[in-house]
DNA sequence: ATCCCGAGGG
DNA sequence: CCCTCTGGAT
């Protein structure tokens, strides 16, 4: 994999993906934060219907701190994991309000100690609500760094290493956008578009 | 049947 | 490192 065609891949990334294409209220850390924490195992669509109701009784920890866990429950049925999600979502905001003032912290310490909060979502809020530059990387970019020859690692953490040297700094945040939504649109895990794919000349692992 | 925008726990 | 938790999509 030649440095040069991993550049003509980031290009072309960066070309079909402009914008982070995200329904997550950017100026809204908390908000940012639940939704995150919902994303896990279930799509997009989902999460953006289960918050906008969530969020109209629920749209700070306070409001959140104040509701029990099976109320929480309620509203979050229909993602998967919601018996773990709704006791953190609920944890989670007792503790901004107990020791962060109802405010969401913005160092990746303070975010990973917070409940249901680990690397992957903490380098989400951290990139996407204060602007620092971090790369989340889940299942999707994993498996779509791979494929493309941007990265090879079974390990998150070398995933994401790999991708802080290949991409500019200040392009880190949309990287992962850009990754997350080729690896859902095209790079499948399953069945992968490659005979759509824009970059199907020269990705490593294109099978046509 | 199998897998998914993870995290926590053993 | 392995397991479990969950509904929904394929």
């Amino acid at each position: 994999m030649t440095q040069a065609l991993q550049q003509e891949i980031l290009r072309r990334l960066e070309k079909h993906y402009p914008r982070p294409k995200t329904a997550l209220n950017h100026a809204n850390p908390f908000q940012l934060l639940v939704a995150t924490i919902l994303s896990a195992q279930c799509t997009d669509e989902r999460v953006n219907k289960i918050t906008a109701e969530l969020f109209r009784c629920c749209p700070n920890p306070a409001a959140m701190a104040e509701r029990s866990e099976d109320e929480i429950a309620e509203y979050i049925r229909s993602a998967g994991l919601w018996q773990a999600k709704a006791k953190n979502i609920k944890a989670t905001a007792a503790l901004l309000l107990k020791k962060h003032d109802g405010r969401v912290p913005d160092t990746r310490e303070e975010l990973m100690a917070l409940p249901g909060v680990g690397r992957k979502t903490a380098n989400v809020i951290l990139s996407n609500a204060f602007g620092v530059p971090a790369i989340a990387v889940d299942t999707h970019v994993q498996r779509t760094a791979n494929r493309l020859g941007l990265a090879s690692s079974d390990n998150p953490n070398a995933v994401e290493r790999q991708l802080m040297e290949v991409v500019p700094e200040s392009r880190w945040s949309d990287a992962h956008h850009w990754l997350i939504y080729h690896g859902r649109q095209l790079c499948r895990a399953r069945s992968p578009l490659c005979g759509q794919c824009f970059l199907r000349d020269i990705c490593p692992s294109a099978r046509l």
